[in-house]
Formats: structure tokens, sequence, C-alpha cells
DNA sequence: CTTGGAAAGTCAACAAGACTGACATAAGCT
DNA sequence: AGCTTATGTCAGTCTTGTTGACTTTCCAAG
């Protein structure tokens, strides 16, 4: 490779890049996180019970604490937020079987059925942004993600997404 | 294009890839903002305090009101962050040479030295996962997340990247 | 040229959602 | 029996968002 295509290829290193995609990613996450806020801005609920609303649906069956490792924030900030859900009738919890301590959490009818309003909302917006990139685009999108997270988010992603599947 | 190439390039809008491009954007912006915020937990800012000054750094003189509408929050929550930025002597606040209303924003030395600090925590993990991806995955990763933002903050957006360019 | 409304910014009070720390209970393990 | 783990709860704090009320400044219609 010459001089000139180093050179056209590092071009996406500069500070300058870097300080665009920091911005993108920004403003980008604001539109991402924008249409469930507002359907749920309505309710008494917020973003944090979107998420573990989200999570318990893709995780069926995980452990109290699985979610709060997946969610990224301590047992005190989920259980308020999972008593709400689960006495709102959204969430169910039961006691684990092979291990008592633990509590497996599933969602109620009601709970998919919040869980189908929120998801419908944001991949609307997922599907028309994939549409408009390409294909290549969101496979280049998808291996940008992939590296900005930190490798233990990363492991636990790939093991979702083996089970979604 | 035949039936095949169809399924094939469709694929990436089925709704278990959609969720976990969902999943991806939220695991990867836990990881964006990682590094800044282990910077500035050590001392009395926050996450609001790191994205003002960045926006005041590359829309130097900018108004209040152009960066509450880049930030989106509103002014009230914004002059909180800002107050204390100016007590601090990180931004320096002057009135406005046309517009007495008006107040225009710019870093002092201490805040370009913050500045600077949290930008390279961020660019650096940045530019390991462009590398990491490869110059085609990130022009795709840029597609992506300027079709997922609000059409208004794509315009804020671009009007960004020219003025820094 | 005055006056009334709009715009920019500030102050105060409140709410959501995160945190830490301490403690209780139940269940599993050595 | 005693230690550890999983979960839940209470209390208090912090950050960051909100609304409402207010001041200062500007502009434009009468």
């Amino acid at each position: 490779m010459n001089d000139v295509g180093m050179g056209e290829n590092l071009l996406f290193l500069t500070d300058e890049q870097l300080r665009q995609g920091i911005e993108a990613m920004f403003f980008a996450y604001r539109g991402f996180t924008a249409d469930p806020d507002r359907i749920l801005a309505g309710m008494a609920y917020g973003r944090a019970h979107h998420r573990a609303i989200h999570f318990i649906n893709r995780a069926l069956g995980t452990t109290v604490n699985n979610l709060l490792i997946l969610l990224g924030v301590t047992k005190q900030s989920l259980n308020r937020v999972l008593r709400t859900l689960i006495e709102d009738g959204l969430v169910e919890s039961r006691v684990g079987v092979t291990d008592k301590r633990e509590r497996n959490l599933y969602l109620t009818e009601a709970g998919e059925a919040l869980e189908r309003q929120l998801s419908d909302a944001q991949r609307a917006r997922m599907r028309a942004a994939y549409r408009a990139a390409g294909p290549q685009a969101v496979a280049g999108f998808r291996q940008v993600l992939e590296a900005m997270m930190d490798p233990e988010m990363r492991r636990k992603h790939h093991a979702l997404r083996e089970a979604g599947q």
C-alpha cells in the first residue's frame, strides 16, 4: 500500500474523525431512546423499567443477580424498579427450582404486551436506520459497537445472542 | 436479484437482528461513557459536566440557548451545571456583543485541560474500536448512527462537523 | 417613543434513578 | 455449626432531569 492509500485509510483515526464519531454516538443514542421514553412518559415508568422489561424478555427466567449485572446497576436500584413491576403485575418472580435462594423472573401477559409496545417503537427506528444505511453498513455498525464494549459485556451480549436465536 | 439473495440481504431486518442491534447499542454506549465517567467520579462533576465541556469546546462562543438545544436539556438543567463550571473557573461566560441577553461561552485554560483529559480517554476507546473494526466498518457505523438520529439533531451534528474541520 | 410581548438567563423546589451502607432472611456448602 | 451466597429492604445521598416564577434585555407595533 502506498503513502496516499495509507493516508486514505488512516483518515478515520484522526482526532477530528474520532470526535465526530463521539458526537454521532451521543446524538444517535438520544434518538435510540426517544420513542420508548415518549411512551413511558405517560405511565408511571421510566427508562429503567424499560431496560428491566427488555432483558427479562430476552433472558427468560433470569435471576435477579444476572439481571443486575446485565443492566450494570446495584441490586438496590434494580429492586426499586422490579418491585413496582411485580406489584403492577407485569413481572412474575418465581422461587428457583434447584436453588431456592434465587428468583427466576418472567414477564406476565401484561408485561409482554408492554414489552411489545416499547420494542415495536424502538425496532421501528432501528429498522428505518438499517434500511437507510444498507446491509454492509449494518455489518460495520455492529462490528464497531462490539469493539466498543467492555470485554465482559461483549461476552454477555454474545450469550444473549445465542439464546435469542 | 433472486430470492436467495433477497433473503440474505433482508436478514439484517429480522426482529432478532434488530433486537441484537438494540442490545449492542446499549452495551456499547455503556463502554463509550465508562472512561470519562471514571475520571469524573473522583471530581465533583458528572456526565452532564462532561457533555457541556465537550460542546463548549466544539462550538466556541456558543450561547446558552444553542448549547441546551445541542444537549437536549432544559435551560434550568444546563444552568446548574454551567454555574458550577463557571464558579470553578473552567468556563467563561461573556455577555453577548450584539445581543446583551445572550452569554457566549468559552473554556478557560483549566477547562481546556479537563476537556483534553476526558476527550483523550474517550477517543482512545473510540480509536481502538475503529482500528479493530477497520475503515469500511467505521463508514457503516457512521451511516447507521446518522440514520438513527432525529432529523433536527442530524442537522446540528452536520453543522458541528463543518465547524470542526 | 413608549409599551407590551418575546427571548435569554437565573433561582427554587421537586422527581427519577443512580449510589453507598447496614441489616435481615433464607438457603446452600464445608 | 458456621460461613457464604442470593435476595430483599430501609435510610440517606448525589446527579441530573423537570416545572414554575422571576429579572433583564431586546424588538416591534401602535
